[in-house]
DNA sequence: GTCTATACAATGATAGAC
DNA sequence: GTCTATCATTGTATAGAC
């Protein structure tokens, strides 16, 4: 039998949700090393012998950032399915990618960071759930390629080509501002119609 | 007239090329502030009041570790000519590319970290040197679209998707490996080809 | 000119008082 | 559950040895 999860006070709850939503913010404006718990303990009003009073650790907040991150990530990938015209699959796949470099910039930011790292918190994951996920995804798009409706190409570097260039807005967004005129809503209108066209053109057989 | 350069004497010429090059490997493993001046004046063999000797701040390590690679890196994007053919061209700008991601790793994750973190450095030179070669080059790009040999598009997404695509095999390395089986040498060959050929059809008016 | 020794404020972390 | 020492380490400044 498995041990039965410690029973948590509601302040516990309530101060660990906000020390981990402070510290997302935190850990992605100034990077791992760059956070100091004095910093998240600002941003989440409270003083950093609290804060070191829930998480033991720096790299236990962090933690706790990356695993709630990466469930309100859930990428949409998951739902590429082979029975779907690939073309209307792929398309709503670079949108959805795109609203989510938008909307959960953040999160897209927090994983860049850590893969630059070299991924030490992330790699088990990436090696595990991740490849389980694009292995399943990988062989619904060799079967569209069967099929003869798309270009015969290694799929995984399809998912590479998506998600770099859908996150580049979200990641290099200091770049993608300095170069670029115009607001946000006419940059990702943009960027939506070029990847779509593009990108689908280009696997078009 | 303008001032004289100091004239810089073997030694401090030597010992700062080597704390520039060592703190390049220090910074894109650690971050900046995860990269110490301990770090970086033991990678150099040096003390770290040696270090600081030299560069009396961290900061101006950065800068000038920043400014070297920079000068190195020299994007091939400049040699983009609006009197070639454009699928030659581009193809041969995707290649470059590709090899500076895998010769030139540091660089592009040094940048990528910089991009991150807000780039308080980089911001002038995207905003000034590469903003005027961006757009001369979109200009091309342009030149070429309405001689009816690319497809209409936004030519600065060309250039977002391009740098994304191939920077993506450097910057996010430990993902690409847990997801892809075989050597660097395949990965690269696999990955020019496929980028050549999608982006390109894509582009196919 | 080159390098070391030392000091100081800020940080991550621990132990323990209340 | 909250907060106060306390400690080793970090970035940085300065004095001075050779």
């Amino acid at each position: 039998m498995a041990t039965a999860p410690k029973k948590r006070t509601r302040i516990q709850v309530e101060n660990e949700a906000s020390i981990v939503a402070s510290a997302l913010d935190v850990f992605v404006e100034f990077g791992y090393s760059g956070a100091t718990v004095d910093r998240i303990a600002a941003a989440a009003g409270m003083s950093k012998a609290n804060v070191l009073y829930y998480f033991g650790r720096k790299e236990d907040i962090y933690i706790a950032v990356l695993e709630r991150t990466l469930t309100e990530w859930l990428d949409p990938l998951q739902s590429l399915d082979v029975d779907g015209d690939p073309q209307r699959e792929l398309a709503n796949y670079i949108r959805a990618k795109l609203r989510m470099s938008r909307h959960a910039s953040h999160a897209s930011r927090l994983f860049a960071n850590e893969i630059l790292r070299g991924a030490p918190i992330f790699k088990s994951y990436l090696e595990n759930e991740l490849r389980t996920l694009v292995d399943a995804k990988c062989a619904v798009i060799t079967e569209w390629i069967k099929q003869g409706k798309l270009v015969p190409i290694k799929p995984v570097h399809l998912l590479f080509l998506i998600w770099s260039s859908t996150q580049h807005y979200a990641d290099f967004a200091p770049q993608v501002q300095a170069l670029h005129d115009g607001d946000e809503g006419t940059l990702y209108k943009e960027a939506e119609e070029f990847l779509v066209t593009v990108i689908l053109r280009g696997l078009q057989p």
